[in-house]
DNA sequence: TAAATTTAATAAACACTGTTTAGTAAATCC
DNA sequence: GGATTTACTAAACAGTGTTTATTAAATTTA
């Protein structure tokens, strides 16, 4: 029969429809101003349909947040292309911080609020999404240390240091701490500090030749 | 005239009675929690009262949040007996993250809300006690530069990327993003991760006897 | 001291928020 | 064609920050 195909059809695609409206009033209007009330208003929607769909705004937060990884993930890939695993993690720090500034309000969902972890845990599922990503930098990392532009590290300790790095000047940066530095050029100093850091875990390589 | 200094003493009691209420529901119930109506409940006055002291919520929150700074620098200042600079580094690092830890919701103010960064917005003064905190690092690692423990690099740029480090790994975990690593000890993993910056800032000098 | 004025506090309202419930109209099934 | 399921929504509930009009008390003035 035809009609449950059609209607199982539909229903996803009402899915997507709040999906989407919610990730445009998202990214338009901010976290604290996409409300149920906004996502349905957009739609042309009574509020309470949107709850024939989504159990509540934590499980649609956490999808538009997985919607931001897909768009991260998908950016991370354009640098696949990259053969030296070293030039590669520069490429990697640049799009994460890059993507960090231009989409702040996505981030801020995918790496600060409380919200769509909340939403995992009342599942059976891991974080998928993030763990694709950090399996991302985990394996470019992993060539680095076999091609020895990196010194052999613990790889869970060396993916955290690196993650946390890039977090803490992305989300300082887009949460406004770092108005105090501002006789500065601030996005010149957000670069230079990634380049320090990688400065450091090379130079290690370099400075230890038994490991040449 | 006594009475008008009276008043004005009266003032400022009622203003620390309302931030002592603020900060106490914010450590027990947390930020979300935190509303003008519950801080008024708890010193028994009407939500309105509030209002007549504080501008908005946001004022109110920045002087919770510089409560907390208050705090953190106290805490700071139990290394200032350290002699050596580069152990006094270590000491500020384990510091700062425990303080995270113990007082998610503080820290939370401090570092990751946006609300009292508006309430500066709108006055003219800075983010004073943010550039108290970070002058302590900087005086720290000025004496760790000029001590040879570490390699002589901009203050600034040193600075951040210290700074951005400790709040990548803090705020992440306090956010829930480290579950990833489920089979590892987190916070093992944590000041695992401070030992491996630490080693990489110090090693750069070690390396390099031209410094030395 | 009595009246006028200033001050302090609040009840109630406004415009929001997420979410639930009861009811309606249309589509589907028998 | 009548019974049933489905899709949707209006209205309500309990909460939020904030403002306004009102009241009662404290203070000042006459």
């Amino acid at each position: 029969m035809g009609i449950t195909e059609r209607k199982t059809r539909e229903k996803q695609e009402m899915r997507t429809k709040i999906l989407e409206a919610a990730k445009d009033v998202f990214i338009e209007e901010g976290y604290e101003k996409a409300s149920i009330r906004a996502i349905a208003e957009r739609i042309e929607y009574s509020p309470a349909t949107i709850y024939l769909y989504y159990k509540d705004k934590n499980e649609l937060f956490h999808e538009v947040h997985e919607l931001g990884f897909e768009k991260l993930t998908e950016e991370f890939r354009l640098s696949d292309s990259i053969e030296n695993p070293f030039e590669r993690l520069r490429a990697l720090g640049h799009t994460y911080m890059k993507f960090g500034i231009t989409n702040p309000e996505i981030y801020d969902l995918m790496f600060i609020q409380k919200a769509p972890m909340e939403a995992i845990k009342e599942t059976d599922e891991g974080w998928d999404c993030g763990l694709t990503c950090l399996t991302y930098l985990k394996t470019t990392l992993e060539e680095c240390i076999a091609k020895q532009y990196i010194q052999p590290t613990e790889i869970n300790l060396l993916s955290i240091s690196i993650w946390s790095y890039m977090h803490g000047l992305t989300s300082l940066h887009i949460r406004d701490r770092f108005h105090i530095f501002k006789d500065f050029d601030i996005e010149k100093l957000l670069y230079g500090s990634v380049e320090l850091m990688l400065g450091m875990i090379k130079q290690n390589t370099i400075s230890r030749p038994e490991n040449q």
